[in-house]
DNA sequence: AGACCTCGATACAAGAATGTATTGGATACA
DNA sequence: TGTATCCAATACATTCTTGTATCGAGGTCT
């Protein structure tokens, strides 16, 4: 996690591993794919990848730090630009609105195919595996809080009430979002991006909120 | 998928082969567990694995082969169920209709928290599997349909309509009830039943929906 | 320039997993 | 009872994978 102390050569063969092992999971699963492989793809030997990692584990553990840091980042962004609009106007046409707010919330998070399928690898590896699930959690658990901020921030700035309980309003559209990622990227060759139509979960959203507005 | 052609010897050694690789992909994972692991589980040995299956993907075949056949026969005698209460009378107070309904359609898919991940981790093991796939897209259709059907039946009898696309509205459905089955094995032991609530289900199915009633 | 240090490559040993070829016990059948 | 068949166990050869211990090139500091 404190890449800080690393130099940035150092800094740089981690990241192009864990870049690596993200490839290599999504066709091989994690457990499918030798540690050679992934050296391989990164272009670099065990030798490297033993001295910068202590096994298959560690590299996960960066991938996910390393994955949600960016992932805070972009959502801590959006919150930022969300809460700036707060002050400046009114929503416009509600559509509009949400599809451009479902698209920011969500659409930024992932990328390629390869990335989708090693998400959801990576999800499973870690709920199998006690060493990495606290970790894990911990880190959801932040993007959680993230989402749901947005999500309160978009609903005030409508002049909206949820309907259901925020968490499960939450998690449904998380949930959603997951699969269709998941759907998405299984056509795709790796390094394809994944566009997700973002009607579906403006549709379910607008219906599960209620409009004050006359 | 045939197993009409085999003895009720090999029938049996396969079931239990098959339900061995399910409780040891919960915990390792399917590529990290080995075929010695899963036989030592069921009880027999190598042997009896290659005599009846030529590899890893052909057990992964029968799971999915069995499951599936196993969940269409449910839901199959679920449609019968609302079909006949369809001729019977009126759907009484929504909530309490919603909810059977949910139970009714999703909660007798899958029992033990080790069914729930070892059937997430066999979706993304055929995803990236091109040998399984096909196979798999196609079984996971036909329940799809089923689901779609029992939707359909049950939409119709509360004298609603959907407000969003009917197939937008199942794949809803289904993602956030896998979602909360993964959420909810995650914590147990493989063993227990795993039992999920259906109001998120039901309150978000009831706004996805308008009744016509007076 | 010279000594030091960092970091990845190489070589090696040990262990794990796979698939096949063969064997032996049980069962069905005559 | 004898015999043929089926099916899982055993034994074995091979390949893959892992982790460590060592080496050496390239950079850094004085």
């Amino acid at each position: 996690m404190n890449d800080d102390k690393l130099s940035a050569r150092r800094r740089q063969t981690r990241s192009t591993l864990v870049e690596a092992g993200i490839s290599v999971f999504a066709v091989k699963g994690i457990d499918g794919a030798s540690i050679e492989e992934i050296c391989e793809a990164a272009g670099f030997t065990r030798g490297a990848f033993y001295s910068n990692f202590s096994g298959r584990d560690e590299l996960i553990l960066a991938t996910i730090e390393s994955r949600t840091s960016h992932d805070l980042d972009m959502l801590d962004a959006t919150i930022e630009r969300w809460r700036d609009r707060l002050s400046c106007g009114q929503p416009g046409d509600l559509e509009g609105f949400l599809t451009e707010f479902i698209t920011d919330t969500f659409s930024q998070k992932v990328v390629t195919a390869a990335e989708v399928i090693a998400e959801h690898e990576i999800e499973l590896y870690c709920l199998r595996t006690p060493g990495l699930y606290p970790r894990y959690a911990e880190l959801s658990s932040y993007q959680i809080e993230r989402i749901q901020s947005l999500i309160e921030n978009a609903i005030g700035f409508a002049e909206a009430a949820a309907t259901i309980p925020l968490p499960d309003l939450i998690s449904a559209l998380t949930a959603i979002h997951s699969q269709a990622a998941l759907r998405a990227a299984a056509g795709k060759r790796l390094h394809e991006k994944v566009e997700i139509d973002p009607t579906q979960m403006v549709r379910i959203l607008a219906r599960l909120l209620d409009f004050d507005r006359d």
